[in-house]
DNA sequence: TTTCATTATATGCTAAAACAGATTTACACA
DNA sequence: TGTGTAAATCTGTTTTAGCATATAATGAAA
């Protein structure tokens, strides 16, 4: 399962939504909420955008490079420790 | 045109690649991205992931708190200046 | 500047996949 | 066991992805 999809998924845990309740909001069947999550299914990616916003978060484009900065930020790791990781694959 | 089709089409022509060298390192038509670009189509998720990696980008999941700061983050601004902005809109 | 060649992007039409809706399974717990 | 809730599966409809082709744009040569 793709990283981004892992990450929805566990966001929608930690809302405490369920499959249906999260659909409700998108207007979208609790089906391909299941199928999506499942990874049965390529979802399109207005379908994944609608689903980040409703649990807060927003998809968004790094550039690989900037990639470690952007990530010890979101971790909140130190960024002077100039020990930067190489990238995590996806 | 949402923001992030948008971005891969700059980055694309930053790159001085056509619709179909782009399509060609994706194994994809050269017209799926000229109806990409166009807002024609509704792409699948990983159809735009494939064509960020391709263009040196990475598609991430930002908490919508984070935004501001990875934002400037990755436009160089000084983050200390205290005057973040409030999200832009896709 | 006209023509011709070449390259870049856009448009039609079928096949495959996502999506919607209804149903079914899994699991909790009274 | 029976009831309620959450997640998974199954079947028909809508939309994308793929292929072929057409249109548009660029540039070189006459």
């Amino acid at each position: 399962m793709s990283n981004i999809i892992q990450s929805l998924k566990s966001a929608r845990l930690e809302k405490g939504l369920t499959q249906a309740e999260l659909g409700k909001k998108l207007g979208l069947p609790q089906s391909h909420i299941s199928k999506i999550e499942q990874g049965l299914t390529n979802p399109q990616f207005s379908t994944l955008k609608d689903m980040a916003r409703i649990l807060d978060l927003e998809l968004t484009l790094v550039p690989r490079p900037m990639l470690p900065a952007v990530r010890s930020l979101l971790t909140g790791e130190d960024k002077d420790k100039a020990r930067w990781q190489p990238d995590e694959e996806d």
